[in-house]
DNA sequence: GCTACATTTCCATCATTCTGGAAATATGGA
DNA sequence: TCCATATTTCCAGAATGATGGAAATGTAGC
């Protein structure tokens, strides 16, 4: 759950989200980290520090490639948290008021009296 | 887009996730604020405030209903928000490379002779 | 080795978010 | 009206996150 939560975070940051989704139209070929910056105009440190936080959440990857270091969508990652958001959080249309486990009451136990 | 980053925003902290979980088990019937923070444990102010912050993003609505406040997911609102990231993110499988615009170079076009 | 370019790390600053006690604001029942 | 309960607002302190300049590190070609 801490990973779900990290990933959400660092998909919940304009910046991140759009560097985020320039790496999903280039693919895997990817783009090199000083391409990102130019598409979003940010200062290097800017810019580093938001691909390592995408990255160290597995969102994205990073190799070397000569003098440049590319980044990519991991997209099974990316499955991975749709696929949660889907299942525990209802996105799908099987958004059945879920009938396990006995909470089945709106207000608390030990006030329904009130 | 705004609104994309603050629904994610509003998820990505566990103790929100955690309560937009219990309302997704409770299903449209939705659970009382203080039914939420005797599941999770949290004193008032606090809960008041992650409910605020979910409401506010429309992932959850709430309801007066007597003396309680009925809170409950928005199935609606979470279904764009897996849609978008679905779409462009690439949650589905479709996820070829996709070929729009002309944004094909790995690194910078000013740079490529480096 | 030296130079040029790419990226990251270091560091300080600023901004936002989280947390929770205490008081205020409902609401319903006696 | 008065009391008990439910929830929110007010407020301040603590924690976390974002920004970016400057220096450090890495890599390639001469």
């Amino acid at each position: 759950m801490t990973r779900i939560v990290d990933s959400l975070a660092a998909l919940a940051q304009e910046t991140r989200l759009k560097a985020y989704r320039l790496l999903v139209e280039a693919g895997p070929a990817g783009l090199a980290a000083g391409r990102i910056g130019e598409e979003l105009a940010l200062p290097p440190a800017t810019l580093s520090f938001h691909l390592a936080h995408l990255a160290r959440t597995g969102l994205v990857r990073s190799r070397q490639e000569g003098r440049f270091v590319i980044y990519s969508a991991d997209f099974q990652n990316m499955n991975q948290l749709v696929g949660y958001l889907t299942e525990n959080c209802c996105g799908g249309r099987s958004c059945a008021p879920s009938t396990k486990g006995a909470r089945n009451e709106t207000v608390s136990r030990a006030r329904r009296s009130a």
